[in-house]
DNA sequence: CTCGTTTTTCACAAAATTTTTACAATCTTC
DNA sequence: GAAGATTGTAAAAATTTTGTGAAAAACGAG
């Protein structure tokens, strides 16, 4: 499991929190979003296989058919705002990749809302 | 399956990510794009026999009739861009082979991963 | 148990990839 | 250079994969 913050210029993501910030406003995830999202974010920039995201969030082995994979990614990108579809790119018969946004800038309010 | 990197002058993949590079530019390949591409390159210099290619990648046995080798093949030397051509020969009556160009500089942005 | 929330499934739409088709071009051998 | 076989290629067809709204199922606090 991830620990720490995650941020890059238009998003932080608080692992120890369960929680997330998009642009100066709160988002709130369900559980399973926030962990589809932090291995997403776990692996920022490369690609990570639709396998691995439905083992090490579901459990599930490579040989279940389910779509729940796809209707978590729709609901993180909605959730993430406009930057949603852009940062979230789905990589065709592979998987999914979380794209940061280049610089890494935290706006200070970021930081002063999330306690250590 | 092949793991670790290929580099040569001008072109990198990376098997394990599933990406590929030619002179400095991230080149998108499809899923049998890049087995095709891995296949050869993995025996570069070499002539591969199109019943190797059509075994390995598609697990075609030798009686099957099919183009589709050939059509990835022009896909292929078209994203590979203008050396596409000269670096995958065709030997005629047997098979592809990915000719590697001397050297082996490692482009920079390869190290960066992915560009926008 | 009941209500509200979260997660999953379903059914179909949309998008991307892969294969086939049909014909043109090229090569090999004679 | 002609014939037959092999490869090149554009475009259409087929298949596979992903997107999505809505409904069902599972979950959890009270």
């Amino acid at each position: 499991m991830n620990t720490g913050l995650y941020r890059d210029t238009h998003c932080v993501l608080d692992f120890d929190h369960h929680a997330a910030w998009v642009d100066d406003h709160h988002v709130q995830l369900t559980r399973k979003e926030f962990e589809l999202l932090a291995e997403l974010v776990s692996s920022a920039g490369e690609i990570v296989p639709r396998d691995s995201l439905l083992l090490n969030v579901w459990g599930y082995g490579p040989q279940i058919r389910t779509r729940t994979l796809d209707v978590h990614i729709r609901r993180l990108r909605r959730k993430l705002g406009i930057y949603g579809e852009r940062q979230i790119e789905t990589a065709f018969g592979i998987g999914y990749r979380f794209q940061p946004r280049p610089g890494s800038a935290t706006p200070l309010h970021y930081l002063e809302a999330v306690p250590a």
